[in-house]
RNA sequence: GGGAGCUUAGCUCAGUUGGUUUAGAGCACCUGCCUUACAAGCAGGGGGUCACUGGUUCGACCCCAGUAGUUCCCA
């Protein structure tokens, strides 16, 4: 078969992953080898692939192909998730623009677009992650709203409720204006704005005097229910026992005073608006304070503003600064830095809001999880976040687990005509609760509160739900693959998400739900901003492997992933790991072009070759191995790569090529096969297309065979002496090559060598390889120098390459000199160091003879060049 | 304001309990080459007082303290 001078990807990958699939080769189901699982962040179904999938599912299709090939059931699970806020966003928009506002429809009638357009749009990612070659077992793919899983959602509400974890409370939450729902703390955003400190005076009740504020949200004055002071400043120690008087609206308030309050900040006086600031809620309590709301849900005032009603928060503040200045209220206004909570979601101003929530009790429930990453059962990689973990789990506060939403699982809870709350499984199991208590209640009577829960409050569930670990409590594939192995996810969401699972496991099955947690970085653009929408800085995933070929761009992503950093993605990555590809494949072609004879014996120079790349290939499948274990993955790859391109490509290859057009004996022809599925085999995790394409091309293969099912290659002993031997002869070879091109002298012209042989000299098995690649006709051993010859050191050896009038005596004076000075000097500080008698009595002994060693070679080295001088100079 | 991390070549990063010839890699850069696998290539080359200042030590990129810059988390 004549194969293209250039790998084309686009033919290649969609046959495969076809194939793959076809064949079921992703399929897992529990048997008797270890499993090794996955569960993927299940991606929003809102969701289109972004670069930050890209990196996170390429390394977990890594660790999936790997352990794959080490012989593991391997099981990758994927699925998406509901994204309440997200979708339910989504689904409004749509409607608006087909003129159909949501109020306008029943919660039934809404579910019902918003099921038609999860699954218009809900797989797309799913899609995606084919094109990268994601081994995923899709038989098993999960939605966090499947009827099973919903199921186990609720239960476990109902499980915690009845356990005295969940209650309903008042409690100040951040309101998203816009989405019209509570978010918590994690999904609001602080930005820095550059804003105004405005002074404002509150006339002191029977009196013609004021007390001056400060605030950077006038229009909350009209929720004003105090004045608050620190107790030890003397500068309102004599109003004790006033009242103020709120501009505007003429409400008497008191004057309170509190420890609370910052003495530096303004003018030490506070307004108190209880209803809209979470620490004036608190004095609130405390002093027994009225608490006016005065905004509605959508951020307008109501009519407990007494002013301004119906009109927006952001409109009222410029309108209430006008008539407070009218009234002479402003003493003045400062520019001012603050920051201020945005939606996640909606980047809407957050407000903070009273209002009566679903509460998780945290503390308890929370324990097992922050015991099990400090004492590292579950392992953090990398493990610096475990402070931030730690510091997050000890301050944990309730979880506000209630949204004001219609899309996602509606909250099994039931009121009464009076009020009073029943939480059950289904309305009949409501209504029978109610009965029992009185029977007269009818159905129509009670009804089912109207939020749905926090969508995190479904995924924490996830390693358990996608086995259906609690609606089938001791299934195959619960015992079988929970605890999971691996987690893949971004730092951004260790509280939200991973903190959560690991709750849900302990609470639920009483064991962790993954072993180790690999957190990635963020990915950025070559800038080091974050990507995207709104700066335009994000490439097209799908694009990108268009144009550079999977393979191409997943080699792209983890070149730049140094373990657990962030990563400056740059496209120019991508086209690095496409040449890898195109480097792959003709390296192949090369092997392919040879003609084998089988009756020819294998020369010295190509049993050499063969004998050195074994035991290169065994020290660097230690290395990968040992990057892997250690999640290394960006260093697991340039391992590999190197022994690719540097050790297999640059170096294997060119020492056993045949001459031109000549054949191969069978024995070197069949042992560079092996090395390369061998090859093969270390770089499918990176790169499952095209090592699946040459897999299949080498040999005959039967029709269900994949690489992916190939043995990963075991450690082997490695003879070390042999490669540092080989390292000797690649640096000989490197001077004749610098040689030959500063004198211009061609590869193609015969050379000989002489080699002043000494203990450090080459090892004689070697030569062989020595001349072929440095086209040498002859390789002889000398006592004296030898003249006319260009000469260099390696090690404390000298070899010359006579050059006969091409010497440039001057040129070599110079050279030497320079290598004659350096070695004086690096002599010189060892000399001082074996001269501090210190270093000598409590340095280890094998460091000191170590420095003996330096010292006597560069005494040896020394004398050879001033030799060497000396005969030029004549 | 509190806490955590980072600072090594132009860029992105390694440097494994302090000692392997005065620090390594990839990319970028420079110089030759269209040499019979690959110009998406080959060969060669330059480039770093390891942020700064002190300390501990026979010996510090590595340990300690401080300073500066930077990132993230929390309030």
């Amino acid at each position: 078969m004549e194969l293209e001078t250039r790998y084309n990807p686009l033919e290649t990958e969609d046959k495969l992953y076809k194939f793959w699939l076809d064949n079921k080769f992703f399929r897992s189901i529990p048997d008797h080898r270890p499993p090794y699982c996955i569960v993927i962040p299940p991606p929003n179904v809102t969701g289109v692939l972004h670069m930050g999938h890209m990196l996170n599912n390429t390394i977990q299709d890594i660790m999936m192909r790997r352990a794959r090939m080490q012989g593991k059931n391997a099981c990758w699970v994927p699925g998406t998730d509901h994204a309440s806020i997200a979708t339910e966003a989504k689904v409004v928009a749509k409607l608006k623009a087909e003129g159909i506002d949501k109020s306008q429809l029943t919660r039934e009638e809404f579910l019902k677009h918003a099921w038609i357009w999860k699954e218009k749009h809900g797989g797309i990612i799913l899609e995606q992650l084919k094109k990268l070659g994601a081994s995923c077992d899709w038989d098993r793919t999960t939605f966090t709203m499947d009827d099973d899983y919903s199921e186990s959602v609720i239960n476990v509400f109902i499980d915690l409720h009845k356990k005295g974890l969940i209650y309903r409370g008042v409690r100040m939450v951040n309101w998203d204006p816009q989405a019209l729902t509570a978010v918590s703390d994690e999904e609001v955003i602080y930005k820095e704005l550059n804003s105004k400190l405005y002074y404002v005076r509150y006339q002191i009740e029977n009196s013609d005097k004021f007390v001056t504020i400060a605030t950077t949200r006038p229009e909350t004055i009209l929720g004003d229910t105090a004045v608050c002071v620190h107790p030890e400043d003397d500068r309102y120690a004599h109003l004790k026992g006033k009242r103020i008087i709120i501009p505007l609206v003429k409400r008497s308030v008191p004057l309170i005073f509190d420890e609370y309050v910052d003495r530096e900040f303004g003018t030490g006086a506070l307004k108190v608006t209880p209803a809209h600031d979470i620490n004036d809620y608190n004095l609130g309590l405390k002093y027994n304070l009225e608490t006016i709301d005065i905004f509605n849900d959508n951020g307008t005032l109501n009519e407990k503003a007494l002013l301004y009603t119906g009109k927006d928060r952001f409109e009222v503040r410029k309108l209430i600064v006008e008539d407070l200045q009218q009234n002479g209220h402003i003493v003045k206004i400062e520019e001012y830095v603050n920051k201020v909570g945005f939606s996640e979601r909606t980047d809407a101003v957050i407000e903070p809001k009273l209002s009566v929530q679903w509460f998780l009790k945290m503390k308890d429930i929370s324990k097992p999880a922050l015991d099990t990453i400090l004492n590292k059962d579950i392992k953090l990689h990398p493990e610096k976040y475990i402070n931030t973990y730690r510091h997050w789990m000890e301050n944990v506060k309730d979880w506000c687990i209630s949204r004001q939403l219609w899309w996602g699982h509606r909250i099994p809870a039931y009121y009464g005509s009076d009020g009073s709350v029943v939480v059950a499984k289904s309305a009949d199991e409501a209504l029978s609760e109610f009965q029992k208590k009185n029977p007269a209640v009818t159905a129509a009577q009670i009804r089912q509160d109207e939020d749905v829960l926090d969508t995190w409050f479904s995924s924490w569930l996830w390693p358990i739900s996608v086995f259906k670990g609690l609606t089938n409590p001791g299934n195959d594939d619960i015992k079988y693959y929970y605890p999971t192995n691996t987690l893949v996810t971004a730092p951004e969401i260790l509280f939200f998400w991973v903190a959560r699972m690991i709750i849900a496991g302990y609470e639920y099955l009483n064991e962790k739900p993954f072993h180790e947690v690999y957190l990635t970085g963020i990915v950025r653009d070559k800038q080091g901003r974050k990507m995207s929408k709104s700066l335009g800085n994000s490439p097209d995933p799908i694009e990108l492997i268009e144009k550079y070929g999977a393979d191409g761009v997943r080699i792209g992503m983890m070149l730049c992933s140094p373990a657990g950093n962030d990563l400056l993605f740059d496209e120019n990555l991508s086209e690095q790991g496409r040449n890898f590809a195109n480097k792959i494949w003709n390296a192949y072609r090369l092997l392919k072009s040879w003609k084998v004879d089988e009756s020819a014996s294998q020369p010295e120079y190509a049993k050499v070759s063969v004998d050195w790349f074994s035991n290169k290939l065994q020290e660097s499948i230690i290395q990968i191995d040992d990057h892997f274990e250690k999640f290394r993955i960006s260093e697991a790859l340039m391992s590999t790569y190197l022994l690719f391109w540097d050790d297999f490509s640059a170096w294997y290859l060119e020492m056993i090529k045949p001459a031109y057009q000549a054949p191969i004996d069978e024995k070197t022809y069949n042992a560079t096969l092996d090395f390369f599925e061998t090859l093969l085999g270390l770089l499918h995790p990176f790169m499952p297309f095209i090592t699946e394409e040459l897999w299949q091309n080498i040999k005959q293969r039967g029709e269900k065979e994949s690489i992916m099912f190939s043995k990963w290659p075991e450690i082997k002993e490695f003879d070390k002496n042999l490669l540092i031997d080989f390292e000797t002869c690649k640096e000989i070879l490197s001077n004749i090559r610098t040689i030959r091109k500063d004198k211009n002298l061609p590869q193609k012209n015969e050379m000989l060598l002489f080699i002043n042989k000494n203990a450090d000299a080459l090892a004689d098995s070697l030569y062989c390889i020595l001349s072929k690649l440095g086209n040498l006709s002859e390789i002889s051993h000398v006592q004296e120098k030898v003249e006319g010859a260009a000469s260099f050191l390696v090690k404390t050896t000298e070899y010359y390459l006579p050059l006969g009038n091409l010497i440039n005596v001057e040129e070599e004076i110079q050279k030497l000199s320079e290598e004659l000075d350096y070695a004086k000097k690096f002599l010189q500080s060892v000399e001082t160091k074996l001269a501090n008698e210190s270093f000598v009595k409590n340095a280890p002994a094998k460091v000191v003879e170590m420095e003996q060693k330096k010292k006597s070679d560069a005494e040896s080295k020394i004398k050879t060049i001033q030799e060497s001088l000396d005969a030029l100079k004549r």
